[in-house]
DNA sequence: CTATCATTCAATGGAATAATTGAATGAGAT
DNA sequence: ATCTCATTCAATTATTCCATTGAATGATAG
């Protein structure tokens, strides 16, 4: 078992970190974690898990390396443990696209492909929003609003959107985002928003990809 | 278990690619897929799999959509089904080294942490080779060799490194390189000529981010 | 057509992992 | 100090995964 050579024990470290993110539940916690810093319950809650439950794949990714946490009083933190984490998430994505035809298959069939390939840069996004003729719309949750967002950004989140139609200029552009690639929320707001004759796209990916690359995030309310 | 929204359906699948990337075997059979195409007895003689386990090992990559597979005669021959596949081992890599105090350690013990550090970038490599100062040497296998490496490069296996060291110009530069970034081989190699007086370094990564990165292969032996 | 060889399949036993339950910890609040 | 609550731990069961064995394909060679 110990006599091996240096290249098994570095891939059995690779593997420990690879096997941790080979699990459904685990993934959707990083999403989660993705967007910023949660406490176990609200994971639990988000991701339909148990509390034991979602705290035992929080430990494990900790082990991993993957998550950090730290605790405040009587609740306890999580939180991506690095940017990386972010990267091999994309790479992952990748791969399960390119290969997978069930994934395309899901994506294309839940989602619409348009929008999809008339999602706005973030480049895109940064030159218009200086001009001023773009409404950033956050579809989130409240919550995940509050811990970080897009500067300027107005948030309505996806179950109050049509009662609060009112709050956007129609003769604005919107850009719809929400938590990332695979998040429902901005699309079906795009489909909302349409619906209803506005003009109205995705952003590329979400929050934390726009965090990522570097670009100013904004927290606290409205 | 079929009620379940889209997300669950893409987690579930990415969740798929990682757990079949979550076993240190499958890790190495990449790496031997990551220097080209391979049989089945090959990679499993490689590895020091039995056939049989190493056989079921490719399946469940192939099913995951890592490798694909190619009959011709009584072989079958593997290879990665593409290069996205090598993005998400780096990715991987990163975090695993960033995160797992472990493998950092594994790596400055084993390895010469001044020989990474000096290591010679691709780039610089292209601009020395075009004055020609350069000897590019490959310290693995002939068959390895043959499968594909760097033009102009020698090929001289570590094993036979002592018996050949006529064949190398002590006035030259040697720039060794095999496999990847944690190829145990050309760190030996670097160490060996070292002692002889050679002036020597290593490559960056291996043959196979060589070939990712767009740069020109030369296969068939010297 | 039969023999041979590389690979795959099928089945087994053994090990690791996942989800649930209920109890234990550790920090604030009363 | 005692109580409450968020989180973790411990123990259980069900499930999945791993490696080995020997038999079954599928292709070439004689």
């Amino acid at each position: 078992m110990s006599s091996q050579g240096p290249k098994q024990v570095l891939f059995a470290q690779f593997a420990v970190v690879a096997k941790t993110l080979g699990h459904a539940h685990r993934l959707e916690l990083l999403e989660q974690l993705a967007q910023g810093e949660r406490s176990v319950e609200v994971l639990a809650q988000k991701t339909g898990l148990s509390i034991a439950n979602a705290s035992q794949h929080l430990q494990q990714m900790r082990r991993a390396g993957l998550v950090a946490s730290r605790r405040d009083g009587k609740f306890v933190y999580y939180q991506l443990a690095d940017d990386s984490v972010l990267d091999v998430l994309a790479a992952l994505r990748v791969v399960a696209e390119r290969s997978v035809a069930e994934v395309e298959q899901v994506v294309r069939s839940y989602f619409n492909e348009r929008d999809a390939l008339e999602a706005v840069s973030r480049e895109e996004l940064l030159q218009r929003s200086r001009v001023g003729a773009v409404t950033v719309l956050d579809v989130r949750p409240e919550d995940e609003f509050a811990l970080g967002h897009l500067p300027g950004a107005v948030n309505i989140p996806l179950r109050v959107l049509e009662r609060r139609l009112a709050e956007l200029d129609p003769a604005n552009e919107i850009v719809a985002y929400c938590r990332g690639p695979y998040c429902v929320l901005s699309y079906e707001a795009v489909a909302a928003l349409r619906a209803r004759g506005f003009k109205v796209r995705r952003l590329e990916d979400g929050l934390p990809e726009w965090r990522a690359a570097g670009l100013p995030v904004v927290s606290g309310s409205a």
